[in-house]
DNA sequence: TTATTTGCTTACTTATTAGTAAGTAAATAC
DNA sequence: GTATTTACTTACTAATAAGTAAGCAAATAA
């Protein structure tokens, strides 16, 4: 991927995760890369293309943290290396991508809508497998249903961002002390 | 409220949570009501006038609900009362105003980020408050501090919506269940 | 060396946005 | 019964949106 193209990415990023995808424009990045309008849609035809490439690429990070974790270390150390992609995103005031797309589903096109639910289902399945690795390790004392947990773990982080921004306290640091308490 | 501003508010709410509020106009909600646009400029000269009121009338609602729960019920009671709130969003398929409008925060006017704080002190404090009630009472057993547990149920009923709408699947049915495992 | 492709810019279109100003019919106040 | 206010509509403006078409310089391929 070109110089440009990505840079163009990594703003759509940082804008969808501030204002939403309805709520940025090809002049905004344009005006903050200095190029122009045109420039984005040599690369990206349609605003469509463009939120799906930055599903894509996040999808793509995510899967990279996947595997490089997936070998070394143990359920409670990957857990922890979750809730640090958190605590960057809160660092930077910034909420995750499911949280900045997630509300607005409905009125997103159809294959960013396809691609975000295939994220959901990754990130899902992921937590789901290390919580059940932490159980039969005797890692994880939790009570309750492993896919209930993981859904639980991830709403509350996934909220503790956009709280946090709310409120200017650091609800995930009130969350995360409340998920060691209960795995 | 006369009969069509109080429907202007009605339709703004539901654009907002399915749309954000950078995600729908003036049009939209003129279209729905079959008025002109300028007949809401009339009861809301600004789209920032028009979503402070969706966020107060929300917080009125809150506030009632708070009055009418608070003498009779016990807090276990109230707790499920309050979880029923979002059972009736995930059935309208409607995320909760704080979903809605959390995520593109800095965005919003700043009367907007002001009502939204306020309101996110209201639920806090009202959630915080019912859970004291109950450990004091001894129906609930949960571990760890009092604010962290409101602010992990609150956010993980939040995100809840919002995975609801990704997945198609019932979150907040399996949130709930696990929030009764561990209270 | 010439031809072609890449990565843009310039210049534009059409649609939509929030917002305004002037007019009007019906209800209400005096 | 006249005056005024209420609740709009009609008709507009200026700004911004996504997207397109044509041109052009530099890199790459033949």
């Amino acid at each position: 991927m070109s110089d440009t193209k990505s840079k163009i990415v990594d703003v759509a990023e940082e804008l969808i995760r501030t204002k939403g995808y309805n709520g940025f424009s090809y002049r905004d990045i344009a005006t903050v890369l200095s190029i122009k309008n045109a420039a984005i849609h040599y690369h990206f035809p349609s605003k469509t293309d463009l939120g799906i490439a930055v599903i894509q690429r996040t999808r793509q990070n995510f899967n990279q943290f996947v595997s490089q974790s997936d070998r070394t270390i143990d359920a409670l150390t990957k857990l922890k290396k979750f809730v640090d992609i958190y605590s960057e995103s809160q660092q930077k005031n910034l909420v995750c991508f499911m949280g900045a797309l997630g509300p607005t589903f409905s009125s997103l096109p159809t294959e960013m809508q396809q691609e975000l639910s295939i994220a959901s289902r990754e990130i899902r399945d992921w937590v789901t497998s290390i919580l059940a690795e932490g159980k039969q390790h005797n890692q994880f004392k939790f009570q309750g249903a492993i896919t209930d947990q993981a859904d639980s773990i991830i709403s509350s982080l996934l909220a503790s961002l956009i709280l946090s921004k709310v409120t200017s306290e650091d609800i995930l640091g009130n969350v995360v002390r409340q998920i060691d308490k209960t795995i």
